[in-house]
DNA sequence: TTGTAAGCGTTATCAT
DNA sequence: ATGATAACGCTTACAA
């Protein structure tokens, strides 16, 4: 005798046997009479539905049609940081909803994993979850155990914005040669000396000025992870510009607060930048807060350039200067990345198209 | 003979019982092993465990082990809308958030459901899923059918800021209460005439003026949903102070742009209103942005009050009056219900406790 | 059109 | 400490 499954709510419930019995029918056909997946006589399935909705029956148990299919219509989507930081970022928030998008359309829906989870390594969370597919959302360099772990199951793995390594299919932008074009943009209008500030590099919070050290540590031609390109790109386009010194402070988090904090170090020095690159959109309004602080005037005494084209719904007629994604669209490539994967085919990599929107916090020095 | 379910990746995945002949054990003991829950020798894990890595056996698959045990750690989320909208508000994003921080401690995930996905009737697509629980995010009033499909299922149900009418355990906070002391608040500086900027009240995106006829039709104590609430609770109170005139203008979407809107049809209006109440500081903002393009001076001109108690990341030293609530609490609330009732338990309502937040966005009229 | 039977991959119980 | 067995609830090829 094996013990019954912790039924929740006392009585046994029925299930799809009891309903056949009790409609006189076999098993089989009460589940075609379910799935409409065959034949079965108009007044067949009216008796099997009777009898259902006599036994309280709910149709079909989800588990037990997943074990018997093969598949469970669900795609995780597996977040770097805690929920909330990651869906603090309207790009985030964006991706995800182009992605919700196309996955409904696979009867999917989208399971939301935290990668690290307060103590476990996530690829234990992971694989001890059932899903069909995977989406890599931002994680820098998936644990390759974790990919192990994925592949081993059989579960279909994509990433967005992540490493272009071959490992996974990716969904990316060009985030160098935006960064190239804010730099070529500020360069332009006359600027020689330029603040970054930069994306997290790590999950720990940790924020401040990255010292050249710092930055050579991070390898010259920086791969992995949204921040290290852009850094990188950011170091080879100053260093072509002639005499243009570059200063990168690291925000803690993706937050105004961090963007405000980080834009602060570099504002309060003596010789501070006359130009602000931030990587995101969220940081550069803490850039503005900052600037906005000092009593320091946008454009005139400061310019600021974000990423990410997000709608930042600053007052009066401020635009910001940014580099514009298709964050939505990116969700979506995503999306049908792990429909043609789910069907068996190999998807190549995703470059989507990105366009510098220069807006009315970028102008001369001076 | 039956078919195989489809096996991505060709070659047939190894199981625990072809591990367990590989490693010489039984299924029942490699199980163990894996689980770790049952005494087994660490000689014979070992030998699991190695003929594991040899066949390349990723560990028990989540579908059966679900089936099998009747949990299978996944905690619905159900959002009225698509995902994109409800997380475009940071207050939704801030219940995820806690709702996330108490799930992830129940071994648990979230699996995001959008209510109205496109064609289907919602309940559907949602009772197709496995899930040990679900939980109901500002649904206004979740179809009965729904309710019963998830009842019959053995599926927990709790609700976040839906009406409390006893058929699902909720949390939520006292609208009306908040509603109240902003009225109160606005009469107290002296004004009367109030213009309240309403949440939807549908998933349409219908937006606009709402006629007395539209307010009577919400019925005098309109119970359901957010929006209704607040509406009624404004209606009460400024009926109750003296010689106070109240409009009302309907957002179509909880989006900065339809505050924008909405509150413009207020402020173009020939004998604009002194002072606009906005149910929710996203719609606040827009006020916000309305006023600063026609010039009006906030508290000066016009005050704005918002409810939420979300950052809004204004410039300088603008903070917006508005009525706090523990958003990421009423996650963790509803996350502890979850886990209470999945323990057998009957989880009581939970009411939380807001404050008036006043700040500079409001002030005495002229 | 309907029924039969063989799994899908686990794990809990009981016996050894 | 390990093994045999019986479910968990469903679907599908095939026979009738």
């Amino acid at each position: 005798m094996t013990s019954r499954p912790s039924t929740r709510g006392g009585a046994r419930r029925a299930t799809i046997s009891d309903v056949a019995r009790a409609a006189g029918v076999s098993p089989s056909t009460a589940s075609l009479a379910f799935s409409g997946a065959g034949p079965v006589s108009d007044t067949t399935r009216a008796r099997v539905l009777a009898a259902a909705r006599e036994l309280d029956y709910g149709g079909p148990d989800p588990l037990a049609r997943s074990l018997r299919r093969g598949r469970c219509g669900v795609v995780a989507v597996v977040v770097g940081e805690r929920l909330g930081y990651a869906f603090r970022d309207p790009m985030m928030v964006a991706v995800l909803d182009g992605l919700a998008e196309v996955v409904g359309t696979l009867d999917s829906s989208l399971l939301l994993v935290p990668a690290r989870s307060s103590a476990d390594s996530g690829a234990a969370r992971l694989t001890s979850l059932a899903m069909d597919a995977a989406v890599l959302l931002d994680c820098e360099a998936p644990a390759a155990a974790l990919l192990g772990a994925l592949h081993r199951r059989g579960v279909v793995v994509v990433g967005i914005d992540g490493p272009a390594t071959g490992a996974v299919p990716q969904v990316r932008i060009d985030d160098e040669g935006g960064t190239a074009a804010l730099v070529a943009h500020l360069c332009g209008l006359g600027h020689r000396d330029l603040g970054v500030i930069t994306l997290p590099l790590g999950p720990d919070g940790a924020g401040g000025p990255l010292t050249e050290a710092d930055l050579d540590a991070l390898g010259p031609d920086a791969v992995p992870g949204v921040p290290r390109r852009r850094i990188a790109a950011a170091r080879a386009a100053t260093l072509a510009a002639p005499e243009t010194r570059v200063r990168f402070v690291q925000a803690g988090w993706n937050l105004v607060e961090e963007g405000e904090r980080a834009a602060a170090t570099l504002l309060d020095a003596p010789d501070r930048p006359t130009a602000l690159i931030a990587q995101s959109d969220v940081l550069a309004l803490g850039c503005l807060r900052a600037a906005s602080t000092r009593g320091l005037d946008v454009p005139g005494d400061l310019s600021v350039a974000g990423f990410d084209g997000v709608d930042l719904h600053l007052m009066g007629s401020i635009r910001l200067t940014t580099i514009e994604q298709p964050a939505t669209e990116k969700g979506r490539a995503a999306g049908r990345m792990v429909a043609a994967a789910l069907a068996g085919d190999t998807p190549d990599d995703v470059l989507l198209p990105i366009v510098l929107r220069i807006g009315t916090t970028t102008g001369p020095p001076n």
